[in-house]
RNA sequence: GCCGGCGUAGCUCAGUGGUAGAGCACAUCACUCAUAAAGAUGUGGUCCCAGGUUCGAUCCCUGGCGCCGGCACCA
């Protein structure tokens, strides 16, 4: 058994349909475990949905559907990703899932039992024009982008709150012990920056009057979790936690991926969760930028730019969307996807490169090999390994694409197709040995293109490529 | 406003104290094992602007302009 690893995505919010920035973070995950899983390794690759709180309640209710009626039909539209991506996650968590209830609930008994839940009234700022609370970051010049001309009412409540302000410390302790603890490293310094500013506790829960649809607070009815409280304990409940220990403990800790946006609840809010309810620390989380629309500009529906991922596999294929993002995005940026620039990477990459190489090879290897081509261990490169390690797909992937122009021009310089009419076995050997190359970077290419890599394989043992496999796009 | 980052070929990005590179795109040539693909050659840059340090700066320093991110209860 190889060595064990525990990794995640975050878990989508469903008040959306999945978007292509999302499946950026899932596909990355997923060539992560797959890329683990081919040298060996046993991999725990958790994925779900978050599915409390004020926005799903509100949404539900707009369209005038049941609540949990809603989430089961957004956590569906969610594992529909794993087919259409070729995701390999084996546990698909819901935070409305029972276990994971009990769970967000001794959580929550663990920091209190600890000292850091405390009740305390929580003003809350309310706009009557909207009728809704406002958060300061919601405010133009203290008053309501919407109402400027209507008084801000200060609203009281009891709230629980978390006691922040004691893990400030054992966070900067935590990233200078763990310099690579968040990938990117300006990551953590961003994250170290927020930290050494200063942390404020904050707020934990709802009154239960005004937002029915959470986790019940341990002991009190009037009040329900806060819906990322709850939802940040996905990580640990997934796994076994609290009940199932022998199984927690041989996972635990975990490899989080994560947005850009989600830096700081990942890697100080959930790490002092995890602190104060007695569980060591993340062991890393990878950060990743955002896919924009072109031009550096946000996808919008107004805009026009939205791309659906369902769409792109559809059309193109699940292959070539994750070729696209592993290839084409730097994995910590942020990055354009466009049709125009999908496609143009398509041709190049895809149809004019791995489809075309492929192809001249094994035609040779069909016309000149009396057979197919023992091809014996694969040869992977150490720099390949580091990379993906590091999380740098797209120098991985540059790294593949220069062994296959290194084929090109072997190719090239012997001429193994004239070579063929006057020595056929110094021919032979030499396609033999392409052949090998090619089955080496079909084992590099599998954790990225699952599909394309296993039908290179198969041609190859059969000696003949049923079909191209990509042509050029107009 | 405060903190941080960035500004290099049409596009995406590397890079170095000694007057710049890759991939893609584009053009030409040429070839045929291959998907009009691969190959060779080439077009293309005042390395944001201005000052300073230096024998010499795209790279170091200062200022300016432009863009982006963060500045907590949206997850």
């Amino acid at each position: 058994m190889g060595k064990k690893t525990y990794i995640t995505t975050t878990l989508p919010y469903v008040n959306a349909d999945p978007h292509i920035g999302f499946a950026l973070e899932i596909i990355q995950a997923d060539i992560y475990a797959r890329f683990l899983r081919e040298r060996g390794g046993e991999v725990f690759f958790n994925f779900g949905t978050d599915e409390h709180g004020q926005k799903i309640y509100e949404k539900a209710k707009e369209n005038g559907e049941d609540t949990q009626a809603y989430v089961d039909r957004y956590a569906a539209k969610f594992d529909a990703l794993k087919k259409a991506l070729n995701l390999t996650y084996n546990n698909f968590i819901r935070t409305t899932d029972p276990h994971h209830i009990m769970a967000a609930q001794e959580f929550w008994k663990r920091c209190n039992a600890n000292g850091d839940i405390y009740k305390k009234n929580y003003k809350v700022k309310y706009c009557v024009g909207c009728e809704t609370e406002k958060t300061d970051s919601d405010l133009v010049n203290g008053c309501c982008p919407d109402h400027s001309n209507r008084q801000l009412e200060i609203r009281e409540e009891e709230n629980y709150f978390f006691r922040y302000s004691k893990y400030g410390q054992k966070l900067l302790d935590l990233y200078n012990n763990n310099p690579e603890f968040v990938v990117p490293s300006w990551r953590l310094n961003e994250v170290r920056k927020f930290v050494e500013g200063g942390l404020e506790d904050f707020s934990i829960s709802r009154l239960r009057t005004k937002m029915p649809w959470g986790i019940d607070v341990p002991g009190d009815p009037d009040h329900v979790m806060y819906v990322w409280f709850d939802a940040l304990v996905n990580y640990v409940s997934a796994v076994g936690w609290p009940d199932r220990m022998e199984e927690f403990d041989s996972w635990w800790p975990v490899v989080q991926f994560a947005g850009k946006d989600n830096l700081r609840h990942q890697s100080a809010t959930w790490q002092a969760m995890l602190m104060s309810a007695g569980i060591a620390p993340s062991k890393k989380i990878f950060i990743h930028g955002w896919v924009l629309g072109g031009g550096g500009q946000k996808m919008s529906k107004s805009l026009g730019n939205v791309i659906n991922p369902f769409e792109v596999v559809e059309k193109y294929g699940g292959d070539a969307l994750r070729y696209f993002l592993s290839r084409e995005m730097t994995p910590f940026e942020d990055g354009d996807f466009t049709e125009a620039r999908f496609k143009e990477a398509f041709n190049a990459g895809l149809a004019n490169g791995l489809g075309n190489t492929s192809s001249r090879v094994l035609k040779m290897a069909e016309s000149y090999l009396p057979g197919p081509v023992t091809v014996g261990e694969a040869e992977i490169p150490a720099l390949y390994s580091k990379y993906i390690e590091g999380l740098e797909l797209n120098k991985a992937m540059d790294l593949i694409w220069s062994k296959l122009s290194e084929m090109d021009s072997i190719i090239q310089e012997t001429q193994p197709f004239k070579l063929v009419k006057t020595d056929k076995d110094a021919a032979a050997k030499i396609v033999t040995d392409l052949v090998k190359r090619l089955f080496s970077i079909s084992k590099m290419l599998a954790p990225f293109m699952p599909e394309t890599s296993a039908k290179i394989e198969e041609a190859i043992k059969a000696n003949n490529l049923a079909a191209p496999l990509f042509m050029r796009l107009e």
